[in-house]
RNA sequence: GGGAGCAUAGCUCAGCUGGGAGAGCAUCUGCCUUACAAGCAGAGGGUCAUAGGUUCGAGCCCUAUUGUUCCCACCA
């Protein structure tokens, strides 16, 4: 990098050469180092098929400034990356590619359709991965792994294991949610409910004996093919003389009874709900206290099956529309009307779930979860912000238990295997040749895979080499902080806490940082769906990579939702130009010049001050990232390096970089150097590639700021009486300024300035400073001056007089000394207010009635100054 | 039905354990001042949703209300 170079930055040329010298050097790369703390974070795994979106941007932005600076701050710093195999998902997809070719599952078999998949994998996973790279991720991608591979799948046979031989798993006939386009069935989270527009149609069901009738409403009049009973409350005097009734089912003809339950509510409806064992949870828990048999009327695909008749055949929704018109064209149907109602959906393809009896593999979750309860209240796992917590407990302790199987071939198939011989149900880590109870041959293997979330509770340690006791595992685990969006708590990080502690006996990671999920310019959730989803990609390529981090790390604040716009990328490109140009001017003026980025040993109040300002601003940013404020941390940088180093320090060197003294000007230049330095190293987990280019252009020592020292706050380092005087000279300025531009006095006319001031020695040191800044011709400081026609300044700690006779507008000028007249003493009396309440005196900390007490002093020497200026215009 | 978040400048949002309201963008004015016009210097703009309360002191804590977003449960 040279002056030569652009006046913008251009990340393209500057990001894929870094990151490839960052691989080169093997950075990323952590190994257990004895003298090293660990400091570890497995990412969400991505699916493996997918492509990186707003949300991955934002959580492996967060990831990655939390790796960066922890490997700074001298951490063995492990980010362990890798992908998921996402079952449903993933095969979806390969099912309909197939159908494009007008191949069915079915057709090629379970073999075949796994070798797609696999193949599929390969040509469409590792997008995501060079996508990270992309944004930058500092992964140690030597342990890059895949919920699919063959430790993974080892953990995942092994806990399975485990919980069976514990009998924590169970196979049972269950209602289970029903995906009919995914044919599988789905675990309670995997089902999102939506408000539709459905109807509820009254149907009469009469007495078997024609003794009389009931009515009853549905919003699925499909299901009474299924009907079992009909139950009315045990309490309701309206029915109590049915009960114990047998009722003919319309275009059925069965007989059901009608039960008496506590589960009916006597106010909804007619009070009287018709039993469907089969397809509603409810109802099968009726259908279990009252015995009722239980009677499937759908397939898998939604279609109704022999059990119905003449329906047999239709899908579920024909089926609803012929029924409907059966029912009313024999005199069934009282009434039809409409209302809303949610309806649960599958949260991968939003097809409307049934809810359907059939044999499922099941986690018995009570006993996981009450460990996992205990651990996160007496806080060896905390949430932030804490009120995830309260997320967290209300689900873990109304759990209910898990439905593990999934009828779907990309996956871990269960490893559980049936004789044929004796119906014997093996479960085992190896596969068996033979039934262990009756030595028969033949087994075969439950065809059903397991859910994805199974493998990826396992994700912390199973990534890290369990169920084997490995070196990385003993080093890097428990994991320090996982990072997520909020959306994600119940699929994934409850589980992985239960299945730590129950696995490991420790809790996966002390921390989980949770945060929000990225909206759109309006404040829609992005999704593939609604087609509002903006590219990372695309951002990537316009912006540069920094550019987006920025974005998504500023102005977002912990668990809260963020909105995307193209105006907040381009104010960090506008960012990471200023940094760009802030840089050139530097190395402009190093040249020809030997820098050690040491500060000098004589440090002028200006140096002073910016180094003190640093420093704090060091220690800030610090306790910032330590709080996961990394919004904050963000802005402050922003404001550091935009406000007080570009518009005040540099300007404020070039006076001594262009001056005939050489010594005050290298002075300077290492100033610039050193705070340049550690401001990037600041930057740096937030905007990683500018800044590890700027830096190696910078002299300095060490291989990359990557793996550059934090900076830390040093007591020796903090100035604050240059920051005080400083701020004094800055408050002249500004009011000089602030004077001219009302005046509309343009820069290149040049005045002389009088400052009278009560500190002459501060003001002396700054007069070069007021000259530049203010464009002033000639600077003179005094304790006191008689100025006729002047322009006047006052700030807390002078007094200013711009002899510009022929612009000063005596009326205007009055005007306005009286307007700063009136608002300082407005403010006395506000602090004086305080100061004669004698509650304030007594329950004030000292150090606030002191500085109201300091304020009020100023405030009067300032309304004197501002009195006698006005006295001197009159 | 249960629970949570949010409500601050025209817009998007910060504001940590209570101690004189901030940023970016937008608007207006003046500047190509040899790092940067993706810039510089300045300006305007807020009853911090409403009503009470606690406190010497409330954007911040408490209560209620309104609006809004979301989560859980689920209405047959």
């Amino acid at each position: 990098m040279s002056k030569e170079l652009a006046k913008a930055y251009d990340p393209h040329e500057v990001e894929d050469r870094i990151y490839h010298f960052w691989l080169d050097e093997k950075f990323f790369h952590a190994q257990p180092h004895p003298s090293k703390k660990p400091y570890t974070i497995v990412i969400p795994p991505p699916n493996v098929t997918g492509k990186l979106h707003m949300g991955h941007a934002l959580d492996e932005t967060f990831q990655d400034i939390l790796i960066r600076w922890r490997r700074m701050q001298g951490y063995c710093a492990l980010w362990l990356p890798g992908t998921d195999h996402a079952s449903i998902s993933t095969e979806a997809k390969i099912v309909e590619a197939m159908k494009q070719e007008g191949v069915t599952k079915d057709e090629i078999g379970r073999d075949a359709f796994l070798e797609r998949a696999w193949d599929w994998t390969r040509e469409y996973g590792g997008t995501i991965i060079s996508q990270l790279k992309k944004l930058g991720c500092s992964c140690d991608w030597d342990r890059e792994r895949f919920t699919l591979d063959e430790g993974c799948s080892k953990a995942v046979r092994e806990v399975f294991v485990r919980l069976y031989e514990k009998g924590l798993i169970y196979r049972g006939e269950r209602i289970i949610n029903w995906c009919p386009h995914c044919r599988t069935s789905l675990s309670d989270v995997e089902v999102d409910f939506a408000e539709k527009d459905g109807h509820f149609w009254h149907i009469r069901y009469p007495l078997a004996d024609g003794s009389g009738e009931v009515e009853l409403a549905t919003t699925r009049p499909e299901t009474m093919l299924g009907d079992t009973a009909v139950a009315v409350h045990p309490e309701d005097p309206r029915y109590q003389h049915l009960i114990g009734k047998m009722l003919r089912l319309p275009l059925v003809g069965r007989e059901i009874p009608v039960v008496a339950d506590t589960y009916v509510e006597q106010d909804f409806g007619t009070g009287v709900v018709k039993i469907t064992p089969a397809h509603d949870p409810n109802d099968f828990e009726v259908g279990l206290r009252h015995n009722l048999p239980v009677i499937n009327v759908m397939d898998e695909c939604g279609v109704i099956n022999e059990n119905g008749g003449e329906y047999c055949g239709m899908d579920r929704l024909e089926a609803r529309k012929k029924i409907v018109k059966a029912l009313d064209e024999q005199g069934y149907l009282v009434r039809t009307e409409p209302i809303q109602h949610n309806v649960g959906t599958c949260y991968r393809c939003n097809t409307v779930v049934e809810p359907r009896v059939s044999k499922q593999w099941f986690v018995k979750m009570e006993p996981l979860a009450k460990p996992a309860i205990t651990c996160v209240r007496e806080g060896k796992t905390k949430f932030i912000p804490e009120r995830f917590e309260k997320i967290y407990f209300n689900w873990m302790e109304n759990i209910k238990d898990w439905c593990i199987s999934r009828q779907i071939w990309w996956g871990h198939r269960i490893p559980a295997w049936y004789c044929e011989h004796c119906g014997e149900i093996v479960v085992a880590r190896e596969n068996p040749d033979c039934c262990p109870k009756c030595g028969g041959k033949h087994l075969h293997q439950d065809e059903d895979t397991l859910d994805t979330w199974f493998s990826s509770a396992l994700w912390p340690f199973s990534t890290l080499g369990w169920p084997d006791q490995t070196q990385d595992l003993e080093y890097f685990y428990p994991t320090n902080t996982l990072v997520t969006a909020y959306d994600i708590i119940f699929f994934w990080v409850a589980r992985m806490i239960f299945s730590g502690l129950a696995h490991t006996g420790q809790t996966p990671f002390d921390t989980v940082f949770i945060h929000g999920i990225v909206r759109d310019a309006n404040g829609i959730k992005m999704s593939k769906s609604l087609g509002n989803g903006i590219d990372p990609l695309q951002v990537i390529d316009q912006y540069g990579a920094d550019a987006l981090r920025f974005t998504l790390a500023s102005g977002n604040s912990p668990g809260n939702d963020t909105r995307y716009s193209p105006e907040k990328v381009e104010a960090s490109r506008n960012f990471a130009n200023k940094i760009w140009n802030a840089a050139r001017f530097i190395l402009m003026n190093l040249e020809g010049h030997t820098v050690t980025g040491n500060l000098p040993a004589t440090l002028t109040m200006e140096d002073q001050w910016i180094i003190s300002s640093f420093n704090t601003v060091a220690k800030e940013i610090t306790e910032n990232l330590e709080k996961f404020e990394m919004g904050i941390a963000a802005q402050k940088i922003y404001d550091f390096l935009w406000d007080e180093f570009c518009d005040w320090y540099i300007e404020v060197a070039k006076i001594r970089l262009y001056s005939d003294n050489e010594t005050t000007a290298q002075h300077a230049r290492e100033v610039l150097v050193w705070v340049m330095t550690g401001t990037l190293q600041l930057l740096h987990p937030f905007m990683p590639f500018i800044t590890e280019e700027i830096w190696q252009s910078l002299p300095h020592d060490g291989e990359a700021i990557m793996v550059s020292k934090w900076p830390e706050f040093q007591e020796q380092l903090h100035f604050p009486q240059a920051e005080a005087q400083m701020h004094q000279i800055m408050d002249v300025i500004r009011g000089v300024r602030n004077r001219r531009a009302e005046m509309n006095v343009p820069p290149s006319r040049r005045a002389n300035l009088f400052i009278a001031t009560s500190k002459p020695d501060v003001f002396q040191q700054g007069t070069a400073m007021v000259a530049k800044l203010a464009y002033a011709n000639e600077v003179t400081i005094g304790e006191q001056f008689e100025m006729e026609g002047a322009v006047t300044i006052v700030t807390n700690d002078a007094k200013v007089y711009i002899p510009m006779d022929e612009l000063v507008d005596k009326k205007a000028e009055l005007a306005r000394l009286n307007k700063e007249l009136e608002t300082a003493r407005k403010q006395l009396a506000q602090n004086e207010g305080k100061l004669n309440n004698p509650g304030f005196l007594s329950k004030a900390p000292a150090a606030v009635v002191d500085g109201v007490r300091s304020d009020a002093q100023t405030l009067r020497e300032r309304i004197a100054m501002l009195e006698s200026s006005m006295q001197a215009l009159q």
